[in-house]
DNA sequence: AATAGTATTATGTCCATACATAAAAAACTG
DNA sequence: CAGTTTTTTATGTATGGACATAATACTATT
């Protein structure tokens, strides 16, 4: 057996990869343990366990103890989006950022809100809405709630200058978060705002933050 | 010093966690390095490295060598989806699985998927057209080109009872992928089949598989 | 034969140590 | 002072050894 020796956790990551590829071990496989490959490979058995668990952990392997390591039967294709601020996102592109704030008061808002949100049904929030552009064209809108009694000073900011997306993410603590995405045709005033046509297809971005068992932030923003 | 002593990686991700979200350590913030942090925790740097390694993995730290490990100054929220087989999807949610293939035929795909795919553009592909039911009701329609070149035993399915979306994920080894989302106005055909309104928004998903150099399939799901 | 307790085993993790590497800071040089 | 080289430093990773833990396989007991 000519030993090429792996050295490192990468090298063995990509004999491995190699290996489920070229279907040596097929999906539902049980793989050799870590021991065994370790000493296959040359190397450490830390080494190994790095170069598996990263696989795992990307959704290629499943691991138990005891029970051993198999390629993942029903490769889950894990696609990580990165979700930024937007100005960060359209000067990232090279276009000339534009911000308008539309609306911000606060509100009692509708039980849709409150409920995700699990506010008091009564109580207000703060709602901005706004406007984000790229090359002066509009590219998304903001429809935002925030839950003045966990956003510390949130009631304090205009957020005229610096949009609601930005300033939370520097200032708002959160725990987690959930998102969803989905398609809705234009309402008239949402035609107009993002100067598309009534009932076009719009693509729909919805965020729930929470900072423990308290929402923070939810917002839709919708993109043209 | 009341030294607690955070013995596990998890401990002290909890710890560095609390840390940043009580604004000890505020965003943009350079936190003590690691030997330091070991030794007020009483742990090895090992330790608070997997600790650290993994909040940078998430986004929420910016590690950077000789710099050192600062609190990101914009935490890049990282959503992960996970893209599994139709079926498991709905099956999951524990509703009736249903599948019925539209179309399927060998032909010079257009110029926008040949380019994409890099295929010569007189090179024919299969074409397979397909629905996805959920109790019944149309789930999502499924329009994917696949490039027999790659797919071994590709034409020699028909995809009739199992989807191309699952017998692909099986059979077709791929190294890497790319997907978009989007939203679009349904044409006159697309809402005959998914039986939704002409013009009704409809979310999509653009994937494009690739081994190595070779594109193996690109396929766009549609859902009303 | 069903059940409870025990042994085994593969992964998970911690540790101390050592060296590698990237990048910032400092020193040097024309 | 600008440009280049050297030093310093924080992170990145490899190693062997040890123990922890979960889950299976086995065994004894009722």
């Amino acid at each position: 057996m000519n030993n090429p020796s792996f050295r490192n956790w990468q090298s063995v990551q990509e004999e491995v990869l190699r290996r489920i590829h070229a279907r040596v071990w097929k999906p539902g496989d049980l793989i050799p343990n870590e021991a065994d490959l370790a000493l296959e490979f040359g190397c450490a058995r830390t080494t190994v366990n790095r170069a598996l668990r990263s696989l795992a952990e990307s959704g290629l392997l499943d691991r138990r103890r005891k029970a051993g390591t198999r390629v993942a039967a029903q490769p889950i294709a894990k696609a990580t989006l990165d979700i930024t601020v937007i100005r960060m996102e359209i000067e990232g592109r090279g276009q000339k950022y534009g911000y308008q704030r539309i609306e911000r008061r606060e509100a009692v808002p509708p039980l849709a809100i409150s409920g995700s949100m699990k506010t008091h049904a009564t109580r207000s929030l703060l709602h901005v809405r706004a406007l984000h552009m790229a090359d002066d064209t509009p590219y998304a809108f903001e429809d935002r709630w925030i839950n003045p009694e966990v956003v510390r000073n949130g009631l304090a900011e205009s957020y005229e200058v610096v949009s609601a997306n930005e300033w939370l993410l520097k200032h708002a603590p959160y725990t987690h978060g959930e998102i969803a995405f989905s398609a809705i045709s234009a309402t008239s005033e949402e035609a107009k705002i993002l100067c598309c046509h009534q009932n076009s297809a719009l693509f729909a971005i919805d965020r729930l933050t929470w900072d423990g068992a308290s929402a923070v932030t939810k917002v839709r923003l919708l993109f043209g």
